[in-house]
DNA sequence: CTTTTATTTTAGGCAAAGCTAAAAATTATT
DNA sequence: AATAATTTTTAGCTTTGCCTAAAATAAAAG
């Protein structure tokens, strides 16, 4: 596997997060990574010459086989450098995408494989995002939102989205935590707000709050 | 503290690496990066509008203050960064320099403090060479070459020099490691070479050995 | 089914970093 | 001290990757 340049990678990255293997916009593209949509057709037509991607013009751009391959390895890295700056070195959930985005980009399959080996081979990051395996298959994506439950039902936070920094603020300050359980009380028939007990009392979740924490039925 | 290139950071650890805060000449310093003088030329100009270094066309650049301080920041890095390879992932000693040389561009103070803390505040990389502190200041240079030892002295090795992988190979073979004690039992009139006695047995280390590997009285 | 609007591409510029070849300055040698 | 040899700089070119402004194409609206 050839070398890539940093801003490639963060091209294929963003191709994979918007489309997956399907056709991604100019538009919705040159959002993504930040830039004028000029740059992203010169960028395209770059990534297209290594066979990255398809590109149709004025159509839309959409990765390769080679171009997908790429885009998990990449992911893996991501997630398995979140998972130590989180369990190895007491990073905050916030804190770490933004450094993960640095540490991906380091060229070392050897690397890859000791640290998910020190890591002890994980499944899923500290969000509950799932790492792809080191041949680009995909553990299972976890949970479902809370909302999504029915009163009664015990369940286990499997997953939070990325949803910035005052949602993960929020959920330091109601001390939620991947692997928590709770039982659904009660769910609001006026704005879906959900209340969750626990050995240590209850509370009430927002809606908003809800959608962005998965958990499965323990 | 301002963000670098990749670029420029080579430039200025090549620069400390070269000369410390004295002079360098372009053509040492084209050996080093590995360009053109020419390229160098232009290279360094752009580092002085930045006041990292001092230029005097013909004659050398110069690390400034500031350029001293950077070169330090990227050391320290590099030798945690190295140090977390061996003692956290069991990386070999000529392994991990390349790969260090990487994550040494990543930029974020907090991750640098806490890998030190992870790694238990070292204060000497696994080759013994000393990690700069978050001041700047230098751990001491640890120990001296085998050869400066007499006859019956009982030394400790605390550095290794980075002489190439055929050298780290030769000490894998040999079993010699940092922390081992030796009893210095001879050494040769004819070639420099030397007998080392542990509990184990003895054996003769050649002269250019002798002379990358660093101990102390112990 | 045109015309207006929105999206995408082309054209031309700029900065970082590298290169080669030629000119200039320094150092070394008669 | 004058010339030869070496080193350094300048000049001009290349690629990546981004930009703005203008032209071309596709999509939406009348």
């Amino acid at each position: 596997m050839k070398t890539h340049t940093e801003s490639e990678e963060n091209y294929i990255k963003a191709l994979y997060h918007l489309g997956g293997d399907q056709p991604v916009s100019n538009g919705d593209l040159a959002q993504r990574i930040g830039a004028k949509g000029s740059s992203v057709t010169q960028a395209v037509k770059r990534l297209g010459q290594k066979d990255l991607v398809n590109v149709v013009p004025y159509k839309g751009v959409q990765l390769t086989q080679q171009g997908i391959r790429l885009a998990k390895s990449i992911l893996r890295k991501h997630r398995l450098w979140e998972t130590f700056l989180v369990d190895k070195l007491g990073f905050g959930w916030d804190e770490v995408h933004p450094l993960a985005e640095q540490l991906e980009h380091i060229q070392s399959e050897e690397l890859v494989d000791r640290l998910f080996k020190f890591l002890g081979s994980p499944k899923h990051d500290p969000h509950g995002d799932p790492i792809p395996e080191r041949d680009g298959q995909m553990p299972p994506v976890l949970g479902q939102p809370i909302g999504a439950f029915t009163t009664g039902a015990e369940i286990r936070i499997v997953r939070v989205e990325d949803a910035g920094t005052e949602f993960f603020d929020q959920l330091e300050t109601m001390n939620i935590n991947l692997g928590n359980t709770y039982e659904i009380r009660a769910i609001s028939a006026f704005d879906s707000s959900v209340e969750l007990g626990s050995s240590t009392g209850s509370f009430w979740l927002s809606q908003s709050m809800c959608a962005n924490i998965y958990a499965i039925q323990s």
